[in-house]
DNA sequence: TAGTGGTCTAGACCACCAA
DNA sequence: TGGTGGTCTAGACCACTAG
């Protein structure tokens, strides 16, 4: 009889064989060739090709169309639960920054309202922005806030905080939050905003923002790179 | 001159054509075969498969080999932070149970030290669980407490909940706890516990609890569904 | 046993990048 | 221009499920 362990799939073996290969290399450094691994491995391009795929899901490569496989970057990006993404990079002595892709005033239809999950003002903010860390982007937000915000892009674009924007300039300070956390694939949009592929990983959140009457005052949809990001949340009972 | 956008890969353009294809569909009903589809879009299986993967990655689809690929049932489930697994089920009219994989004792290593960030007892005692919602497994944890808990595996299988077992038999009460929460890419260990396939994008969460006092009582690592699961935190600053 | 999804092959052509 | 990764093909065989 056969008491051996059925074998992993070949991908799955030389997924794990890249692995260590890349484990003590310096990041950024080139990786062989998808043509010369298969051929080292006596295998096809496409189960290399497979093995490749999950790695740069986990973020352990990267990868660029003409370009080569290259190992990434380890160190992972926290940010901490209801404290500005600015603060956060800064406590951690990275350098962040964010490209405003738009600033518009938007009317509450039916869709926002829900969204919103309470009554809203009719006029709303709508600040859309890339989030980057040391120059890489690492999120897509989309943010609402109530009412007509005259001049807040220029506010934006002095220190990048939209916490400590709203707070110095509208009056308007969060107190509490509310999120949600959940796992989505990315699409061609996603891929090219974030530079990175099709079908990766991503986290999207989901927060609405309280001011200290308990009246919301923000409600935030964010996509992060799923390798390069880990939400930390602090909660007592 | 060509201003047309460069089309969509015809993989994707496939995916978005099959979701809408099932977005009316009931829940569990079969999409047609792979071979099926690739002869009606005059397409090649691999890229049909390339399309489903990223729907079962969604948690749009889900398949299984030998019988078919299917309209996966749509509710994520949320789970909230610092609330019992058991509880958060129960009010979103769950039924949630669990199946103990082992209980057992262990010595604090440096590992195991660091891991939970503070002086530890030197006997610790390990719960590795597979959580199920109506009996689909979610989650895969496995809990680090502090000295040796005699007889929990009965308590644990009398009503599953660890946190109503510890306040209950041995005066644990966790009063806060902090969360990190990142995404990972399911192993072949990972998809037989929690029955989905190698690939699929996780949720990977480590929680530290701590008593009143702010000693830390409670050490876990959970691995969840991506496809069926929704991180839930409150926050006051 | 017939039919499904899972893995794998050996190519092809395209899009992109750097020299 | 040559080499890289990105997409796609038309098969093959295997593992599993169900009748």
């Amino acid at each position: 009889m056969d008491n051996s362990a059925p074998a992993a799939p070949k991908y799955y073996r030389l997924k794990e064989e890249l692995r260590g290969l890349v484990r003590d290399a310096e990041p950024g450094s080139p990786i062989p060739t998808e043509r010369a691994l298969a051929s080292r491995y006596e295998t096809s391009r496409t189960t290399v090709r497979q093995a490749i795929a999950e790695l740069v899901a986990e973020g352990v490569l990267s990868r660029t169309q003409g370009k080569g496989t290259f190992v990434a970057p380890s160190s992972p990006t926290y940010v901490r639960q209801l404290t500005s993404f600015t603060d956060d990079a800064a406590a951690q002595d990275l350098r962040s920054s964010s490209r405003i892709l738009g600033i518009e005033h938007v009317t509450a239809d039916a869709s926002l309202v829900s969204r919103f999950g309470m009554p809203m003002a009719s006029e709303l903010t709508r600040v859309e922005r890339v989030r980057l860390i040391n120059g890489e982007p690492l999120a897509h937000e989309a943010a609402y806030l109530p009412g007509v915000l005259d001049g807040l892009r220029g506010h934006l674009e002095g220190n990048g905080s939209l916490y400590a924007t709203l707070s110095a300039h509208y009056g308007i300070d969060i107190a509490e939050a509310e999120d949600t956390v959940e796992t989505m694939v990315a699409g061609p949009e996603d891929a090219l905003l974030l530079k990175t592929e099709m079908g990766a990983p991503l986290l999207l959140i989901h927060r609405r923002g309280l001011d200290a009457e308990g009246t919301p005052v923000e409600w935030t949809r964010s996509v992060f790179r799923g390798d390069r990001f880990r939400f930390f949340a602090r909660t007592r009972r």
